[in-house]
DNA sequence: ATGCCGTACCAAGTACGA
């Protein structure tokens, strides 16, 4: 089983871009971020290559969504005790089981900068993600939670650390969260990248950052035992960074043997 | 060439991203 995960920026703005790459990756399961549209205004052409889809979105910002051509069942929206910004539970999580495999496809929040609300919000949104991955992932079936997770696990995760010093994505805070995640029994499926030596899977559009791999491996994979057991192969695929249009995230692909 | 920011809102300029 192929699954794998991206941040589109928007589906309505990629979708050409995703349905070429859903028909040359052929993924069985695909975890969607920044959909920027509504639920009801996904787009059908994906179902039309044979995928049923799970989405959750509310319009311009945010919205998930899970992809299946393995099945899709028990789908859930939202994290257990998930938080608000401002007044507003915002479409972030999504999990379904496909396959026998649990997956949510997670778009942790930006953060900003450290000390902003939205920062804090941050935090109190990765405390939300531990709780369900606590509930979710004691049943005996591979689990993962498959995203942009908007944190640099370590400083070999950013191109330059000294760059960072007043940024977020990188703050102690966000990487112990990071540790609880592990310590609810989950692993950091670290790909592998097409070139050069590190697997970023985000580049900023400006300054040319992805031509001189100014990246960020932002995009995770957190499985479980059984999931990690059965990973074979795991790799960024920075192809789909180039040319016309692209998100300014590549996808990240996992390969389970069965 | 992988190439100097893109998207949704909606009709001009702003919020947001990491």
């Amino acid at each position: 089983m192929r699954i794998a995960t991206w941040n589109v920026n928007s589906i309505v703005a990629r979708l050409p871009r995703v349905l070429a790459w859903l028909e040359s990756a052929k993924p069985d399961v695909v975890c969607l971020q920044e959909l920027k549209c509504t639920t009801d205004a996904f787009p059908p052409e994906v179902a039309g290559l044979g995928y049923e889809v799970a989405a959750y979105g509310l319009g311009r910002w945010n919205g998930v969504a899970i992809l299946s051509r393995a099945g899709l069942e028990d789908v859930r929206r939202g994290l257990i005790d998930e938080p608000a910004y401002e007044n507003e539970t915002e479409p972030r999580a999504i999990g379904a089981t496909c396959g026998g495999v649990r997956v949510w496809s997670v778009y942790v929040p930006n953060g900003r900068e450290p000390g902003h609300s939205h920062y804090e919000y941050k935090l109190r949104w990765l405390e939300a993600l531990h709780t369900t991955v606590t509930a979710e992932s004691t049943a005996d079936r591979p689990f993962a939670v498959l995203g942009d997770f908007n944190i640099a696990p370590a400083d070999d995760d950013v191109w330059d650390i000294s760059l960072f010093t007043e940024s977020t994505h990188v703050t102690e805070p966000e990487r112990k969260a990071l540790e609880a995640l592990r310590g609810a029994g989950l692993r950091d499926i670290v790909p592998r990248a097409l070139k050069y030596d590190r697997p970023y899977t985000y580049w900023d559009y400006r300054q040319l950052a992805f031509p001189n791999n100014h990246g960020m491996r932002i995009d995770l994979v957190y499985g479980n035992g059984d999931f990690a057991a059965a990973v074979g192969d795991a790799y960024v695929d920075r192809e789909a960074r180039k040319g016309k249009s692209p998100s300014d995230h590549a996808p990240v692909v996992v390969d389970l043997t069965p």
